[in-house]
DNA sequence: ATATGATTGTCATCTTTGGTGACAATCACG
DNA sequence: CGTGATTGTCACCAAAGATGACAATCATAT
């Protein structure tokens, strides 16, 4: 199981099971480093957008869109995993910039279709370069042998936790 | 600059400067990646910890009384980067579970000296054992050269992002 | 055709959370 | 011993999340 043999013998005489998982530092564990950085990337990346005058889940919508212009509220939010009350109000957003339009549903009158506008679109384009130039900022003290392999393994570990490729957990919140 | 030579040239006939970054699929980018798999993290962590009636703000207070203990409220949030009036109702929350308990401090009055107890002694081993174990659940599907490496690259990480060492920002939130 | 139950979008509300300000008690220092 | 800073506490306010109810419309079965 877990009882690898400690690398470590400073210890002051103990138990000979005690391998005291106290002892290892916080900043040493992969777990904390990842929730570290990804808290710390989240929250760089939801700044930068700011000129952009939207925020993450905004940006997850817009990109759904791209592909699925003329989506209905509610098919959009299927696809991102939230709560059509949450789309209403992202939606709106959207449209109070001239981002997104709700258009008449062509087959089904109580929906709405949505999509992008021209400005949207060019939002959208601005809101990927902002992502692609963090992703250089953070990784550029990598060489770029251990960038393609941290990728390569940052995949495996969304793959085995169940991640949904492009789905972030947090749209998830309520569902 | 980030003028890069494109890997792809299977776009349309477009502009020569047109590298269209978005073209990268979000399930290809380190940041989202990261950001995925650490709000995935964070969540786990906090859920294993409910059974020990802790949430990871207490793990990090009782963290700072291990290496810290008899420390004043204002020292411990300094300490952790936490505004000393969430570290009230975090002490307070201690002191309910009788994991912790203020004294009175022996040089200053209007201080307490917070100390854990036995049982919070025990519980904080337990919390380093979840974390422990949700470590090697998560980078089970790594070999142990990769873990390494992932290790290594992710430390790098968060030195160059200015992370300071075993202190999460999201306590941060406020000061 | 029409009655019934489901679905879409919207709004209102409730709870929780985070952040801020004010306060008494005490300290530190001149 | 008086003045300004510090500690801990509480009360309050704003923002965010989640839930429930509602009218309009659909889909289906008689």
């Amino acid at each position: 199981m877990a009882g690898t043999r400690s690398k470590k013998h400073a210890q002051a005489p103990s138990g000979p099971e005690s391998t005291d998982e106290t002892l290892v530092p916080l900043e040493s564990r992969a777990v904390f480093l990842l929730s570290q950085i990804g808290h710390r990337v989240a929250t760089s990346f939801s700044e930068r957008l700011e000129p952009l005058k939207i925020q993450p889940r905004h940006f997850a919508v817009m990109n759904g869109l791209a592909t699925h212009d003329g989506a209905t509220q509610q098919h959009l939010a299927d696809i991102l995993g939230i709560h059509r009350n949450v789309m209403v109000g992202l939606v709106d957003d959207l449209e109070l910039n001239n981002y997104a339009k709700r258009e008449p549903h062509p087959a089904d009158r109580r929906a709405h279709a949505v999509r992008l506008t021209a400005r949207g679109r060019t939002v959208l384009r601005a809101a990927h370069q902002t992502a692609s130039a963090l992703e250089s900022d953070v990784t550029n003290v990598l060489a770029a042998s251990e960038r393609a392999r941290l990728l390569e393994s940052l995949e495996l570990l969304a793959a085995s936790m169940g991640l949904e490729p492009g789905l972030h957990p947090s749209l998830r919140a309520n569902q």
